[in-house]
DNA sequence: TATAATATAATCAGCACTGACTATTTGCTT
DNA sequence: AAGCAAATAGTCAGTGCTGATTATATTATA
């Protein structure tokens, strides 16, 4: 998914260095993905191998060399053939959460109630911040592309939504429980 | 996660070698995790390395010698914290299929529309095995287990039930878009 | 009863990822 | 002008994970 998003990026905006891309995902894309910058680095090396990017180095004055990577036409066959893939992509999500109901007998349930409580305030916290920056960038984002952004907004506010529904609906299970 | 899972079966089931933990994850946790088999042995060397773990190879009869590991008071100790820490573990999903949208101008709608239909389906027979899997379940659980074991089916479905309804929402947003 | 298929038990090489680090440049404060 | 913080640009060693493979035992099937 990160190649993909940077071949991507590449051919969108064209050529770029590796902080230049990370700086395009920190504003684009920073609710919907958490890319390291390492990351993109190792990428750009490996794709540049296979074929996908080529590099021209770029020394403004004398200031030390930085390492420039553009798209190659292989590059874009590939970016086509993985955003072809990404529409068989399963939704398949492990919650890490789930393990301490699993094992909940090692804990107090008040213990679990007190940190489902910071929890769903958490939730909360999120849920309007998505909100928020969905107001800015949907104003910020060309007609053409509205539609979609929406689609993404919509994606992370529906999932966010139902961990609280969850997270309220289990507290309130677990109150029960303690009560008896 | 997985490293809590593993030290939370020994501790519930006692000693086990590796591919008996594997079988106990197949047989209660594959809806909810996908712990691969080389991963547990890793984790299982790994944790006998820290000390949580002590091995006691078994020979039974002339067959290849089996490595049985079972949890240390030090294990026991680690097992608790991972456990307290989970109470604070955040939810930041990331979608990959996200992708698809934000690229959305290298595809054609139609194609779009085709495999979200295909997704919505798919996502409906999930639904419906998770569904019946839980009544199986819930059944052959003791008593004191029941609450938990709701409360991780309720996590489960709640989030696929908000992936259905995403696509549904993307899909009629896309065949407006396709009418214009 | 030979034999194919499946279950059991484990190893290992290689890939993806990232925390921690280095180094330079720019901007800000005093 | 000196000093410090923040931004820019990148590297690298170490960790976690798993596909592919190996090997034996058990079960099923012809």
């Amino acid at each position: 998914m990160i190649p993909l998003y940077i071949l991507g990026l590449l051919q969108r905006y064209g050529p770029q260095h590796g902080y230049q891309i990370k700086k395009i995902v920190a504003e684009q894309l920073s609710d919907f993905t958490r890319i390291k910058l390492p990351t993109i680095y190792y990428h750009l090396e490996k794709m540049q191998k296979e074929g996908f990017l080529a590099v021209s180095s770029e020394k403004p004055g004398n200031r030390p060399e930085k390492t420039v990577y553009s798209i190659t036409d292989k590059g874009m066959k590939a970016f086509q053939r993985m955003l072809t893939n990404m529409l068989e992509y399963d939704y398949r999500p492990t919650f890490p959460a789930d393990s301490v109901f699993y094992f909940s007998e090692h804990l107090e349930t008040s213990t679990i109630v007190k940190s489902l409580r910071a929890y769903i305030e958490k939730l909360k916290g999120i849920i309007r911040h998505i909100e928020n920056h969905r107001g800015e960038t949907i104003q910020h984002v060309p007609n053409e592309m509205q539609t979609m952004v929406e689609i993404i907004f919509s994606h992370h506010l529906l999932h966010y939504q139902a961990e609280l529904e969850w997270a309220d609906k289990s507290l309130k299970r677990l109150q029960i429980k303690e009560e008896e």
